[in-house]
DNA sequence: AACTATTTATAAGA
DNA sequence: TTCTTATAAATAGTT
């Protein structure tokens, strides 16, 4: 159907061969539309020309999954992926085996009634050492943990007194260069003082302890 | 093309329908099969009646698998059975997920160093204080078990003593009626067997309790 | 991308 | 169904 009677194999010609391509593909497009619409059939038509450019018609209403779907049942072959999906399958349910095998041996450290029917006096047994030893472990790691935190806050009230013990020298200091510094209280001031000043201090240290970096407010020394 | 021209809408006639189905289907097939050859290009071609009949093309070297391979990893990401994976992909990620919070759970509940590292004091303390309960919940059930145990074996023990008891009546009343049953042994032999007998019944039942249905043989009787 | 001579497809009828 | 055939549609080669 054209000026001439074409031979029906390979186009040598590229550029010739991607014109009727295009043609053609066209023509089938339309043929398998008209088709679809007519006869109320469903068509699937996928091409990749030479160069895998990918073309596909699919009948109004419909989508290549729902074609493909159909004709895999029709076909009765079952499932192009099966392999891939069974693996996937298999995994899904040895994980699932594995989470209720963990339940269980929870439930048993639990000592949930229900699951410890079939267990044996000797299981038991050995369940019961194994959580002494267990509960053990944890007691070591708990006193451990109360330990540091000991420590540390020793460590901190240690360093606070020195810092007191710091201002406090340096405040007398000051007051004996500046005596102005004693607005108010007569008697002797920078005797008691330090014990005030440092008594005001541990009082604080041992209600809260001190957040890093915030330091005294200049209020808190005055009022020692 | 043809007698007359033809609008592209659905063939109401049912015969007419079918016909135009075949003819267009030959077309298409015809066509589709010339794109192949004369461009060199992949074609899957599927297509169904309006009552399901199946029919397709495929070109040459080809399988409709191989093209629906291609036509998913050229969609890519638009993979047709993206969703239903997904939603698989996701189970497995979720349960591997539990898995390790269940192992580590494990882990806390034995005493792992190294799990317990990023868990606070007041945690410790409620594992501690849980696993004291659940080992408690097991002793218990321990001690049901032996219980339970212990109670079915002292049944055994009265019942097998009650059924001695009866034996030795029977058999001082058939040693009374026939004595010719006392061969060897003069003496009181009917006033002292009861006890012997009964001595003798108390030591075997106490050494291994005998099983059920095995009663005493003859021979031993006549040991009495 | 358009044109058009020609081939091809096919609607209707047998 | 298949064949026939008049006619519509597709398209090869050309512009």
């Amino acid at each position: 159907m054209g000026r001439g009677k074409i031979e029906i194999k390979l186009i040598e010609n590229p550029t010739n061969r991607q014109v009727t391509y295009s043609k053609r593909r066209n023509g089938i497009f339309k043929k398998a539309h008209e088709l679809s619409v007519l006869c109320d059939a469903k068509v699937s038509l996928i091409m990749f020309s030479k160069n895998n450019k990918m073309h596909e018609y699919i009948s109004p209403g419909l989508t290549t999954k729902k074609v493909i779907d159909q004709y895999q049942k029709t076909l009765g072959d079952i499932d192009l992926w099966r392999s891939h999906h069974e693996k996937m399958l298999e995994n899904l349910k040895k994980l699932k085996d594995i989470n209720n095998k963990l339940r269980r041996q929870i439930r048993h450290r639990i000592g949930e009634g229900f699951d410890m029917d079939d267990m044996s006096f000797q299981q038991l047994r050995s369940l019961e050492e194994d959580m002494v030893s267990s509960i053990g472990k944890i007691r070591e790691r708990k006193f451990h943990v109360i330990k540091t935190r000991t420590d540390t806050c020793r460590k901190k009230v240690r360093s606070l007194e020195q810092m007191n013990g710091n201002l406090l020298l340096e405040l007398k200091e000051k007051c004996v260069i500046h005596p102005q510094f004693l607005l108010h209280d007569e008697g002797d001031e920078l005797a008691n003082g330090a014990s005030n000043l440092y008594a005001f201090c541990q009082h604080h240290t041992h209600l809260n302890l001190p957040h890093h970096g915030e330091g005294f407010k200049i209020d808190d020394l005055r009022l020692a």
